[in-house]
DNA sequence: CTGAAAGCGCTTACAG
DNA sequence: CTGAAAGCGCTTACAG
């Protein structure tokens, strides 16, 4: 089968007897045409299927309609979400996505936010590799007057839009329930901390400590545990200590709440009464383990719609300077066994 | 800041004293270039930062390099999966993806197909929604010269390249891992019949039954049992039935194996003593329930990959008329605890 | 091997 | 409100 002739703005006013530029500014719902020719430009467009050109019109207008997404992974939880709702916006307003995933290296990183660049994307979206120290391709992006929008994993010297959970919050909540819950001696598994979202956990989490006047013992801070592998190993050492803790706090994800909770099986230490565990992102298994998983829902759908509507709206807002603005959502506490020792 | 000026080939065709034309066949290694003003063009490139302009030469050339992904669901295992796999291999091609969902429904599935066409990408890759049963907007593509892939959900009928689960041979198997494991009333869950990977896996159920001389007893057999929630009322009515049955092949997906466990437990039936469960797709949460559930693991990365490859060898054969073909893989069973009755 | 020219299909500043 | 014209930046068939 052959590719159909398509039909173009010329066909339009050829049949017309009026110009090109006529029908385009009918098309585009100009201000200065005529209701009238409006009306038959409509019509006739219609009649004949006609289809806008947008490979012409992109290279006319210098843009794309299209937003870039560079995330670390497509298949985790928060990004597949995050992209879900992003999908949900930018599909209403005609918008193209494109998504690359970095696979946590800057290297990769680079190249996507290069070839995003390359392809004249409107917006670019992104959520940085843990490995991103130098932000450059990101000033780059800038530079070509590309609006760039940071979420969840964001650098925080880099004024740009953003769009962030409240992550130093809601660690405060999850280690005060532990509190609540009568455990003592609470052990943080951190992230890396060139991370600003890890950071902000340890900050949480030493808050809700001082809050409580409970003495803070570094021994119980474990750094870089931030997968499955990092968090047992790291659950091994605690649980090897002559002062061992009665609860652990996954701060850097739910995978790494697998990892304890698997050491503790193993080990034969019951949760929540010997042990407590919370995690993070709320991962859809952390409802299915034996125990469940007390962790922090991020709504990142809801995160994701967020983002691409501010997009939308900053596009509007050509007239004044404007300024990053950073929109704070607040996760929530989602209370299950694992760290449920009163009620039990 | 202001965007930068673009360096076009002008800019090096000036500099250089020659013509554009030149500079564009050098650039694309056309074979009608002089070695010398090839590398002279190169270097100036290099030198003045040039960067194709993409709109411009996807306008002249009618496409785009971009392909059209549209998927059920994005935050779902096996199609997470297959984009990553796409996107690793279509990144390396400097292809870019756009990523569309269904939904599950027509009308937006539709929606999508018709904004790629309008975009001009250069293949579309589709797995269908479940209430896909008129495929005119899939032949509206090829009509349109763009080369269509379909993906584990696909309309046997419409001839086009393909890349398919063996989705019988696997229910086969796993119907006879439950016989040997000494289940004799298996029920099993079916989702709509208007996807072929649905009367495979029922066909798979059949033929397993009938090698072995278990006689099919329709009762058994569960209609749309494809989520959770439909799973678990499926299950409930099996297992009030005068003879119900010792295990439940959930062929639809992991999600309503889930439902028949929780059903298990409410009701107090062990696992897998009094009742076998077996799932599909190997979502990862069945390695983490309790027992861990048996099922199908469908090598979604890689088959994101071979649909990637499957383009591009085929956009080289432009020679030949080309026949519509279909790659088969080979889904492998996951044997957990949900039937490992004898081991136990 | 290279140049001159046309054209992809649109949009928009400039006149009227 | 409408037309004529230029231009976005490339690619390629046609000559030479």
């Amino acid at each position: 089968m052959k590719p159909k002739k398509r039909v173009t703005i010329y066909d339009i006013a050829e049949k017309l007897n009026i110009t090109a530029s006529s029908v385009s500014r009918a098309l585009n719902n100009s201000s200065h045409v005529n209701e009238e020719t409006k009306k038959l430009v409509l019509k006739t467009a219609a009649e004949l299927n006609y289809k806008r050109n947008i490979l012409a019109s992109n290279l006319r207008m210098g843009k794309s309609h299209t937003i870039g997404v560079v995330v670390p992974r497509i298949n985790q939880n928060i990004f597949s979400n995050v992209i879900a709702g992003l999908e949900e916006v930018t599909n209403q307003q005609n918008y193209n996505l494109i998504i690359c995933q970095s696979n946590e290296s800057v290297a990769k990183e680079i190249k996507c936010v290069n070839a995003l660049v390359d392809q004249h994307v409107d917006c670019i979206i992104i959520s940085m590799s843990v490995e991103t120290d130098d932000i450059s391709h990101l000033r780059n992006v800038i530079s070509h007057g590309i609006q760039l929008i940071q979420f969840d994993r964001v650098a925080t010297e880099l004024e740009t839009l953003k769009v962030i959970n409240d992550n130093e919050q809601a660690s405060m909540e999850a280690v005060e329930h532990l509190i609540q819950q009568g455990y003592r001696r609470i052990a943080l598994l951190e992230g890396p901390q060139n991370l600003d979202i890890f950071k902000q956990r340890r900050n949480g989490y030493l808050r809700a400590l001082q809050k409580h006047n409970i003495e803070i013992d570094e021994e119980l801070v474990m750094k870089n545990a931030w997968t499955k592998e990092l968090g047992a190993e790291a659950t091994r050492k605690l649980l090897s200590l002559p002062n061992p803790p009665d609860a652990i706090f996954a701060s850097t994800s739910d995978f790494s709440a697998l990892g304890v909770l698997d050491v503790a099986h193993d080990m034969n230490i019951s949760v929540p009464e010997q042990l407590g565990i919370c995690g993070y992102a709320n991962e859809a298994f952390t409802e299915l383990t034996n125990p469940s998983i007390t962790t922090i829902d991020q709504f990142s759908i809801h995160m994701g719609r967020t983002i691409a509507n501010l997009y939308f709206e900053e596009a509007k807002n050509t007239e004044t300077i404007r300024q990053p603005k950073v929109i704070s959502l607040k996760p929530e506490l989602i209370i299950r066994s694992s760290t449920l020792r009163n009620a039990k």
